[in-house]
DNA sequence: TTGACATATGCCTATATAGGTATATATATT
DNA sequence: AATATATATACCTATATAGGCATATGTCAA
C-alpha cells in the first residue's frame, strides 16, 4: 500500500509545508491565486494545485469573482487536528498548576451554563 | 518531486492514522511492541516500522529492557503542530467572548509573573 | 546448547505524490 | 474581434511510502 492521499483528511493535507504557508498567507481575509503565488514566490499552477487539495478537505473555500477565485481559510476543518494534539499538550506544558486548573474549571462551567441556557 | 518523507517532521509522521493510534494506545505509560501490536490488531513488523518513524521525529523514545523495547510518547515533539493549529482555533471557537478574554489575560499575566520571578 | 520469545530489518509491489511546463478555459479590455 | 489576464488542468518523472512476508539479531529459559 502507498501512503494515504493528501486529500484523505486534514492531517495529510496540512503535512505539506507549502500548504501550511498558503493557509498562513491567507490569514483571515480572502485572496486570489496569483496574489498568493507572488507572496510565496511560487508558480501559479502549483498554488492552484495546493489550493485544490486544501479545498477537497474543506480547509479552504472559494468564491468566484469575475475571472478571479478568492480563497478563504475555513479553520473549522482543522479542528480534528487541534482536538487530537490538544490531549498531548499536558506533556510539555508542565504548568498545569493550581491557577490553571481553576481557570480551566471556570471556563468549563461557563460553557456548561451557556449550553443549558 | 515526491512527497516529503514521513520522517521529515512531526506533521508528516503523524499524518498516518495508524501512527496516531499507536500514540493514543501508548497513552502516558510505556509499552512493548508486541503489546501494542495485539492492542491494535496489527502485525509486529508494521508496528516496529511505524514506531521507527515516530522515533526518528522524536515523538516516541525507547528504553531497552531485556529482549523488549519499551516505547513512550514524547509529547513535546508534537508542540509545533499544536502551536501551528492553535492560531486557527479562533475560527471555530466563536465563543472568544468577554469572560474568555479575561481568563486568557489572567493566565497570560500569571505566566509573565512566573517567568520574571 | 538448544529452542522459545521479542524485535528489527530486508525485499517486493502498487500508488500517489510535488514540481516543472504547456495548454485549456473563462473573463475582461481595447 | 482580437488580445490580455486569471486560473485550472494535463502530462511527465523521481521518489517514498505501507503492508505483507521472510528472516536476521538478540535475549531468555530449560
Amino acid at each position: 500500500m502507498a501512503r494515504a492521499a493528501t486529500t484523505a483528511d486534514p492531517f495529510n493535507a496540512v503535512a505539506e509545508p507549502r500548504r501550511r504557508q498558503l493557509l498562513d498567507a491567507l490569514g483571515g481575509r480572502e485572496r486570489p491565486v496569483n496574489d498568493l503565488a507572488r507572496s510565496l514566490g511560487l508558480a501559479q499552477p502549483q498554488v492552484s494545485k495546493h489550493l485544490r487539495v486544501l479545498r477537497e478537505v474543506g480547509v479552504v473555500t472559494v468564491r468566484e469573482e469575475g475571472r478571479r477565485r478568492l480563497y478563504r481559510v475555513n479553520g473549522r476543518a482543522l479542528k480534528p487536528i487541534h482536538d487530537w494534539v490538544k490531549s498531548y499538550e499536558r506533556t510539555w506544558a508542565d504548568r498545569f498548576d493550581e491557577l490553571d486548573v481553576v481557570l480551566q474549571e471556570l471556563k468549563r462551567k461557563e460553557e456548561e451554563d451557556a449550553s443549558d441556557a
